[in-house]
Formats: C-alpha cells, sequence, structure tokens
DNA sequence: TTTAGCACTCATCGCATCGGAGTGCTAACA
DNA sequence: TGTTAGCACTCCGATGCGATGAGTGCTAAA
C-alpha cells in the first residue's frame, strides 16, 4: 500500500484541489501543509502516485489532480469526518420536523436543506408505498360514476386515487366494505399483504369485496415519476466544471429524467450508512465527473426510502457524507416519531 | 404610423432575426424576402425605423434588431398567425386528456407538451382551491390524535390534510358532522362561501361544528409553492442568448422562485385570450430579455387557472401563441368535460 | 534519500493584424 | 422625389505570435 508520506500527499493534493479546482504542483503543496521537505521530494512522491494510479496530470506542465482512483482512496482511508455540531445538528432536525409540515413537505423541506447544506443536487426518493404501514383504508362513493380510494399510511403520508367506475353498488355498501378493509389492513404493509385478506373479504362480501380490493391496489401503484424530490439543480452550475455549456445542459437534463435517477438511489439502497460511488463507478453517461453520495433513510427500523447528493466529483466529500448523513438521521427519527 | 414598406422591412427583419438570432443586415433582408427594391433602400427604411425606435443597433457595423417596440409591434400587428392543423390540435387533446389521469398529472402532462411544443420554459399555474366548486368533503377520525379531511373538488382534484388535534369527540360525531357539512358545501365554491353555511352548521352542531368547520377551512389553505408546475427549464439554455453563464444561472435560479413565477402569471390572468409580455414590459431583472405568453383556462366558465410559457424575447411568437392557445383549449374542455 | 538547479513543455494572456460584414453618406439616376 | 450604386468608414471577431509563468523531469551534489 501507500507509505505515510505518500497519504499525507496525496491527501493535500486532493484536499487543496476540492477547495481550489486547480490543478496543484509540488510548490504548492509545500508551502501550504509543511510537510517538512522540499518540493523536490514531493515532486517524485507525486509521480509515483500518478505511476500507481491515485493522481493524474491534464497536461504535462500542469499540477496533478485526483483520479477517481485516488478519490476512493480518499473517501475510505484518507479524508478528516467533518463533524456538524450539536447545534446544527439540532437546527436540521427543527427545520425538517418542522411547524405541522405534512411528510410530503418534510421530505421537501428536506431536500432544499440538504441541498442548500452541500451547495449541490440533493435527491430525495420518497417512501415506496410497498413498504409502508397502513393506518387506515377508506373507500368512498361519491356519486355513480365516482368512488374515492383514500390510503393513509404509517408516517402520515396521504394518498388518493378517484376512481370512474359505473358503480353498480350502493354508497353504504361501499362504506360496509371499506370499513372491514380498514380493520384488515390496519397495521399491515402492502408488502406483508398475503392473499388471506383477499380471500376474507370476498368470503364476507363478495364480488363486491373483490372489485374494492382491486381498487385499493390501483390506489397503490403510482407513477414513479413523483416519487423524487430533487432541489437545487442550480448549484451545479456554480461549480467551475460545469462552466462549459454542453456539459451543463447535459447533466441538468439528465437530472430531469427522475426515472434515471430513481434507478440510481434505489440500486444504491442495500448496505447500510452514507454511500459514495465515485466518478465513472456507476453513474449514467452525462454524469461523468460526478459522484453520488447516498444514504437510507427510516421509519422506525424499516428502510423506507433513500437520499443523497450529486456533485461533481471534485466535491468535499467530508462536508457531504456528513451532511447525507444528518438530514437522512433528522428526517428518520422525524418520520418515526410522527407516530 | 408605419407605412407598407416599412411594415415589411420590420416584419422581414424580426422574422429574420428570430429564426437566426443574429443581427440582420440590409443585405440579408433584400436577398431572402423579394422586396423589389435594392439594399440601399432598406438600409434607408431600416434607419427611419431605428429612429422611431421599432429597431436598434448593438454597434455601428452591425445589422438591426429588433426593439421591445418592435416586438410588441410586430406581436400585435405584424406576425403571421400560426396554425396548428386539426390533427396536431386533436393530438394535443388526446395527451392531455390522455388515460385516465389525474387532473394534477393533467396538469404536469400539459406541461411538459407546452414545453415540448415551444422549446421553452412553460408554467401552470394549478385550479385555485377557492374558485373551485365542492364535490365531496369528508371529515374522518383516524385514532385519538388525527383528523383527516379531505376535499374533493369540482374537476376531481383532491386535497387532504391530516390534523393533529387531542380530539376529545367520538368518531361517529365526526363523521355525522362531516356528512352535514358535505350536504351544505356540495356545489358551492369557495369563494361563494357564505356566513351562512357556519352558522347553520354551529347552529345544528355547536362548538364541535365551528371547530371542524375551521378544519376544512384549514385544508384549504395551501402552500402557494405546490401551484405552479414548470417544465422544459433546460430548453432555454439552448436558445443562444443563453450561452452566457451568469444570465443562465440567473434566469435559472428565478424560475426556481416559485412565489415570483405565481405572482408573475396571476396578475396576468384578467383579460381573456392569449396575452403577451415583452422584455422590460413587466418582468423580474432577472427576465430581462425574456417574454411571456399566458393564457387563462377554465373549468365550464370560470377561469381556474393561468399557462404560459418563458423565454428569450425573441421566440417565436407565432408559434408559442398558437401553441399556449391550444394547450389552454385543450385543458379546459379536459378540465371541463371531467364531470 | 533528499534536494538544488536547470532545461524543457505548454497553457494562457495580451497585443497587433486583418478580413468582412454592414453602415451612412453622397451623387447620379428614373 | 424617391431609388440606387459606389465608397469610405467602423468595428467585431478570428488569427497569429511572442512573452510569461507555472510546473515538470532529470541530473548531480549533499
Amino acid at each position: 500500500m501507500l507509505d505515510e508520506r505518500k497519504r499525507l500527499v496525496l491527501r493535500a493534493v486532493i484536499d487543496s484541489y476540492i477547495e481550489t479546482a486547480e490543478p496543484v504542483g509540488s510548490r504548492t503543496i509545500a508551502r501550504k501543509h509543511d510537510l517538512g521537505v522540499s518540493p523536490a521530494t514531493i515532486r517524485n512522491e507525486m509521480a509515483d502516485l500518478e505511476e500507481t494510479g491515485y493522481l493524474q496530470q491534464p497536461h504535462v506542465s500542469a499540477g496533478r489532480i485526483p483520479s477517481d482512483k485516488g478519490y476512493r482512496f480518499y473517501v475510505d482511508a484518507l479524508m478528516e469526518p467533518y463533524v456538524f455540531t450539536m447545534l446544527e445538528r439540532q437546527k436540521v432536525q427543527r427545520e425538517i420536523s418542522g411547524t405541522q409540515l405534512s411528510p410530503e413537505r418534510s421530505l421537501h423541506e428536506a431536500s432544499k436543506l440538504l441541498a442548500l447544506l452541500t451547495q449541490s443536487v440533493s435527491l430525495i426518493v420518497a417512501p415506496s408505498t410497498e413498504q409502508l404501514v397502513f393506518k387506515h383504508v377508506q373507500l368512498a362513493a361519491l356519486d355513480d360514476k365516482s368512488i374515492l380510494v383514500t390510503l393513509v399510511l404509517h408516517p402520515g403520508i396521504v394518498k388518493n386515487r378517484l376512481i370512474r367506475t359505473k358503480r353498480d353498488y350502493s354508497s353504504e355498501q361501499v362504506t360496509d366494505v371499506s370499513e372491514a378493509i380498514n380493520h384488515k389492513l390496519r397495521g399491515v404493509t402492502f408488502r406483508d399483504l398475503g392473499p388471506t385478506m383477499f380471500t376474507e373479504v370476498i368470503r364476507e362480501f363478495g364480488e363486491i369485496g373483490r372489485a374494492l380490493v382491486e381498487l385499493i391496489l390501483q390506489g397503490l401503484t403510482e407513477d414513479r415519476e413523483e416519487q423524487v424530490y430533487a432541489s437545487g439543480t442550480t448549484n451545479i452550475l456554480n461549480q467551475p466544471e460545469f462552466r462549459d455549456m454542453e456539459r451543463a445542459i447535459a447533466i441538468l437534463e439528465a437530472l430531469e429524467q427522475k426515472e434515471h435517477l430513481l434507478s440510481l438511489l434505489s440500486t444504491t439502497s442495500r448496505p447500510k450508512g452514507v454511500q459514495v460511488v465515485i466518478g465513472q463507478e456507476n453513474l449514467h453517461s452525462a454524469m461523468q465527473g460526478c459522484s453520488l453520495v447516498s444514504c437510507t433513510y427510516y421509519v422506525g427500523s424499516d428502510v423506507v426510502g433513500t437520499l443523497g447528493v450529486i456533485g461533481p466529483t471534485r466535491m468535499d466529500y467530508a462536508k457531504v457524507v456528513a451532511a447525507v448523513d444528518v438530514v437522512a438521521h433528522a428526517l428518520s427519527s422525524m418520520l418515526t416519531e410522527e407516530t
């Protein structure tokens, strides 16, 4: 592996590059970080680091910039973790839990806050309906043509679907069945929903029961698009790497493809804790030169969604990782407390 | 006013500038639009047009570009209206009315479609709750702490609010009052809602009635932010006038301020038909060099919202005006049919 | 092993040059 | 009187070039 001094040099290079976005030379490092050796020595080390693939050179007479491999090592082993003060944490918590916001609004706020903290693009995937626990299920016949399905899911998320149907059952029937279904479903998640419920309801209410249960299922299938909140997309334009219009357009367009983002974030959602995907490692082609820092969030002890930050590979990983972590925690505890 | 030939020249200049985004010279016009006169004559006319303020010159040896006044005249009197074919209209109608979409989804689709048609930023202000007719009002007690308020408004728009309250009335009471209120409100708009209803409900149900009515009113006060749909924001970056990063950032940030957009669009909503606001005439400072084309849309014969397009002053007004008109009509008829 | 010195490489900047597009003016023309 | 050809003039933008300077790799000495 890398000896101590190489690590110091690598860290210095990356720290400096993250800060300035300029290729960094041996002289700069010798001056700023006091390693007690001369620029020439550092040059040698940097040449080695380049050979082993941690650094690279835009052109022969420029300084070095980190490679993806360099960033990887930096994130995994080198960087100095950023810690938010207790005060800042509390502030985040307060902003998100805010004054009686609906969970959806809270997600939105969280997303905006994360964008603000990181000066990057933040993404939040809303809790997937499938993983949430039913709190209340209700069908109501509005008139001869339409039935309103209302689902209230555990942390206070409300879903509706207004369904058109030539109704051939009475308003009272609908209410009754609704009541029964509500009792069956309360406290269950969609995923855990075995065929038992179906058969029970059908046994009790016959064809109507079946029809209405199917309406509820319809109410659950939701359009993927609305599940991603993105904030701070313009922040990315302030990054020097996107001064070039072509790239800026490419990435902004990629960010509008919410399905892409969704798949990006949901495939990442397996492991615990904050995850970092760097550069080419995984991302969409338009996201050349970007990294993704993501983390899952919870209701109780169940993973229900993912949030993350997208920025240039040259992002302040320490700070972004910390911010993602803090916001994920705040969001989780907000959703969890919200009984 | 302007004589015939001046009009022709002005139109030629603006048409050409809209197409190419380059200052246009006398030679170009003489060549492209066959006016039967020499460049020199056109030069004279253009000099006159500049003097009267319809054209301007970026610098002395460049061609002319239209001034705001020029655009104004062009829009009001000069441009050749663009007409969509019946087929295109029907396509728009189909896309919007689509397969059983909720009205909110339809608005979203409409917005995306408008952005696509105009290659600009499109905005849609969602129907303001106040103007819509109640179709169904419902309160439901979920548990000891929360009451769910559900409003269904005329074209099938559903609003919810989950309200936390230490409840001191029974589930049945809530349902009863809810039922009564529903009867009172059905077919009424929020605006027409006199104090009569209050007093009646209170007379009948006393304090509980009052409390619940107030919950409904709470359910109506909605956060402004979510009322604007914007689409195609990145389109604007393809316009040559926004090749400059500073301006691009400025306008994108302005477009993220949804409240601003809202005020922009709602103040415009008075007159009938398509409205065009050009350049400096009205817009936000970051919108220097932009125009807004907007139009109201309807449910039945009631104005319920506004939609519009923002683009550079050098936009294809004919096409944009036509597109806004078509989409507004399609949207209106979709919302109206949706009984 | 470290470091000072040095030759070498390139990107960047400023500057001058030049071509071309377009104008306004004048004078001739219908 | 209105139109047009001709022409001098302006000024943007592209091109080329040399100077500058940051940074390197290599070599030789400590």
